[in-house]
DNA sequence: TTCGTACTACCAAATATATCGTACAATGGA
DNA sequence: TCCATTGTACGATATATTTGGTAGTACGAA
């Protein structure tokens, strides 16, 4: 069974977990994990880059703290790490998921 | 009387904010103009970089419309853009604040 | 008009980020 | 065992960010 690391809650940056939700393509994957019930495999994502850069994103958020990412066969699930970071930043997620969203809805 | 270019509220975009409020530099600055009271040149803030960096994060900062910048003699004034922001992305801010705050407890 | 202050513009460099293609590993099923 | 699925590792490249130095501008005061 393969393992991927995740950082505890105290060991999460500020600067690390801005910097993963300032990218678009990133912020697109916690806010579906975010609207969605349960966990998603990254191939469902369709997301507009190609499959070695979603891994690349995929990591960037993991190891910031934002997804938990774990194996089940050969898929990956992942999960957004909610509670760990609404412990650590309280209300950050909420304000950019709130933000996302009026953004979004001004095109 | 010279004058510098600020994004109106619906300009704002919630990328180029994250991405300016992820630096440590620009979130000191801008966690020091929401601590104190009115408006601060730049040369006020003691940062870790040279002063030609230091414009620079000024800049990113206001263009991203995070702060306001205006001339005052040879020195430039600056102030929170925070109802500004507040109207745009309700309570982001705060959370980035509380975030900050949160951290910089732990040392 | 001359000087000092405060800041910028421009150039150059170092570093970081985002991107993709190709080759590969792990797993589950036929 | 062989194959398809799912995602990674690595290398290359393009672009962006961060940084500082130098020269210069705008302003106020003497």
């Amino acid at each position: 069974m393969r393992t991927l690391a995740h950082p505890s809650r105290d060991e999460m940056r500020l600067d690390t977990v801005l910097a993963a939700l300032a990218d678009p393509v990133r912020r697109t994957v916690a806010c579906k994990l975010n609207d969605a019930f349960g966990d998603h495999a990254c191939a469902t994502f369709e997301l507009p880059v190609s499959k070695s850069t979603a891994t690349y994103h995929f990591r960037t958020l993991r190891e910031a703290g934002v997804i938990r990412q774990e194996y089940e066969g050969t898929k990956i699930m992942n999960t957004l790490r909610k509670d760990d970071l609404d412990a650590r930043f309280p209300g950050l997620l909420d304000a950019v998921f709130a933000a996302q969203a009026i953004e979004r809805a001004e095109t």
